[in-house]
DNA sequence: GTCTATACGAAGATAGAC
DNA sequence: GTCTATCTTCGTATAGAC
């Protein structure tokens, strides 16, 4: 098997401390932010060889952003077809279960990797990658919420209030060091959501 | 008038580029991010002199994003007063038209300073301070809620969802470039709000 | 109070050896 | 593929002149 020709599906053996270092750098955008999050520190996070950075990512760090944030947005997406076809609550609640999770396996010092490159980067493709994340979220729960029962266009202004409502809410969680606003944010969307 | 002893409320005259700084710092936190708004930007917004940052500011940027995140809490503080006494569906409205304001007068650039430092400040201090504001807006939504004929617990829900929704929405239509992901929010928490 | 000059460190990126 | 060395840029902060 050669040596380049890999995308992010499959993990290819040949693309593991490319992988590691994606997953590494989805941390640290999460804890630190854009701008905070160097090189150096992904490759001692991900324990990746120096010399290898821009080897795997010729593009340089925009690139390696990139794959990260996609990694984010791929993950949450995958998760969310678990609940395909379950009714929109449980939809809500699962978003929500994703990012309280977040919240709890990082001692709330860790938050949404697409919300840090949004309001750090100077990059307009950069924000344009940031965008489509967004929107794929907004546009999958709409699916969900729709398949479970609910008109188009309130679903879809379900949809972009489960997204805001959780990434507003990890925010003030992690500023405040406590799970208490998010959860009465999640119980708050609960409530609206049929 | 000594050179020393101003505080942030009132507009001394021997503060004027004091504040002017502060000022600078809120709008390219909004805009930039934390890391990528240094000294010299903020000299160059306000139009400062360079020699003056040390002696306005002997803390260094921290206390400059201090007094700038502590300015924006104050200012959206303020601005809720003028809606005191009025029903919930209104005082939801008036705080989702101060972030609507802040998107559109900037062409969709700028966001909340406060949550900029929040997701990039590794200070526990400034971390804690953001807090405070999150605290002080949540708390004074949910008084004026109260006093709009909410029961307390209820009212404290809605004031989390509040700042929660309009933080997340002002982040995903910077991000798509466009209102319509707020004006969905909106919509779907003047709905939820009595 | 405001200026210039500079120390100091960090980060991105590149070149070339192994 | 991985390493070290280096260039360059930039940001905070300080020192000392005016």
């Amino acid at each position: 098997m050669p040596s380049k020709a890999r995308r992010s599906s499959e993990p290819d053996s040949a693309g593991e401390p490319r992988q590691h270092m994606i997953e590494s750098a989805v941390t640290l955008l999460a804890k630190r932010g854009l701008q905070a999050t160097a090189f150096s520190d992904v490759l001692e996070h991900s324990g990746a060889p120096r010399g290898s950075i821009y080897h795997h990512f010729p593009g340089g760090k925009d690139e390696l952003v990139d794959a990260a944030i996609q990694l984010a947005g791929d993950r949450a997406i995958r998760v969310l077809d678990r609940v395909a076809g379950q009714p929109p609550k449980a939809v809500t609640g699962f978003f929500l279960d994703i990012w309280r999770g977040v919240l709890v396996q990082s001692g709330l010092t860790a938050g949404c990797a697409v919300l840090a490159v949004t309001v750090a980067t100077d990059s307009p493709g950069l924000l344009e990658h940031a965008a489509n994340i967004f929107r794929a979220w907004r546009g999958r729960l709409a699916e969900l919420y729709e398949s479970g029962g609910m008109e188009t266009e309130a679903a879809r202004r379900l949809a972009a209030m489960t997204v805001a409502a959780s990434e507003g809410a990890v925010v003030i969680s992690r500023a405040e060091q406590s799970l208490e606003p998010f959860d009465l944010v999640a119980a708050s969307l609960l409530a609206s959501t049929p």
